[in-house]
DNA sequence: TTTTGTGTTGAA
DNA sequence: TCAACACAAAAG
């Protein structure tokens, strides 16, 4: 493509793509383009945005030695933008961007976060198809349907997790066993995830402690906790035989715990799930909230899912009521 | 045929 | 790390 191929492309583009007349060689005004120097492509003032052929701007950024392509874009400020995102994402809130981009404001509080929730590679996925501004609108409007729903600004919440009031948090599955529903009247909880969700102090392990779960119907199930050192297991026991029943839960059938908000507030939630039914007797706030990408079901890995992504790590501390 | 984005190089 | 340049690969 010639210099004037070049330009007249400029032209259909974007006015404000083109380039200034600083930018502009003296020989790209030559008529016939016969000019060496008039094939010369103007260099962008946006750090980490590059001109391509065509007259479109390619943006890209370098992370260890190696060039990451960010996409290309009609206006030199998209892809100027496009950078400052990557470079947020790969370098964090003290990256130098080609424009302003810290602010306190609601709106910049949940971009930090929906850039710290997804990986480098979808950012950049997201930056490369021009889908980022979409998905980020589409989270806030996850966070607007499932926010605190009180005047309070972000900003000011900073320093605590400000979707606490919002969180659903998966903890962990159990597929009940034989003696969970026999006659023991208890069930074990997996020592792994009891010590990582329901950490209890040496002192009060043995003596047990009343959790209140909330099931599906919304009742609340009083359950004591405690841990058996004869076998040296974490159960489930008194109260449990009555969900057992109220259930009708069978060996093979599953459980399922959660949690809501991180802190002294915390409540916890229990639902049970027939063996062969997978999406039978669903939670109906969690499910509404899998809807909606706060929850989503295919990953309990165990992280709080907001904006469709997995954001927190779970707390280890225990909070009963 | 047009556009994207990679390979490569040299400067900072 | 960064941008400039050339051009092969991909897309239309």
């Amino acid at each position: 493509m010639d210099a004037n191929c070049f330009y007249d492309q400029m032209a259909n583009d974007s006015i404000s793509s083109c380039p200034t007349a600083s930018e502009m060689s003296v020989d790209d005004h030559s008529e016939n383009g016969t000019e060496v120097e008039s094939k010369k492509l103007p260099s962008s003032r946006y750090k980490g945005v590059v001109p391509q052929p065509n007259g479109r701007w390619g943006a890209q950024i370098y992370e260890k030695h190696q060039r990451v392509w960010l996409g290309t874009f009609t206006e030199e400020e998209e892809a100027a933008k496009v950078y400052d995102i990557a470079a947020l994402r790969f370098r964090g809130q003290n990256a130098i961007t080609n424009f302003q981009t810290s602010s306190e404001s609601d709106d910049d509080y949940i971009e930090k976060m929906f850039l710290s929730s997804h990986s480098k590679a979808e950012i950049v996925d997201m930056l490369r198809k021009h889908t980022y501004q979409l998905e980020l609108e589409q989270s806030k409007q996850n966070y607007a349907c499932y926010g605190i729903g009180n005047s309070q600004g972000f900003s000011d919440l900073f320093g605590s997790n400000p979707f606490q009031e919002t969180a659903l948090e998966f903890l962990f599955d159990k597929v009940l066993t034989p003696s969970d529903v026999g006659k023991l009247n208890r069930m074990v909880i997996p020592k792994q995830q009891a010590e990582k969700h329901f950490a209890l102090s040496s002192d009060i392990a043995s003596k047990g402690v009343l959790l209140n779960f909330e099931d599906n119907t919304g009742k609340v199930w009083r359950l004591r906790y405690c841990y058996w050192g004869s076998s040296q297991s974490y159960v489930l026991t008194k109260g449990w035989s009555r969900f057992v029943k109220e259930k009708s839960l069978k060996a093979g059938d599953s459980v399922s715990f959660w949690r809501s908000n991180i802190g002294p507030n915390s409540r916890f939630f229990i639902d049970s799930k027939p063996q062969q039914q997978q999406n039978g007797s669903g939670f109906e706030e969690m499910q509404s909230q899998e809807e909606v990408g706060l929850l989503n079901p295919d990953d309990r890995s165990g992280g709080v899912r907001l904006f469709g992504v997995n954001i927190l790590e779970k707390p280890n501390n225990l909070n009963c009521r």
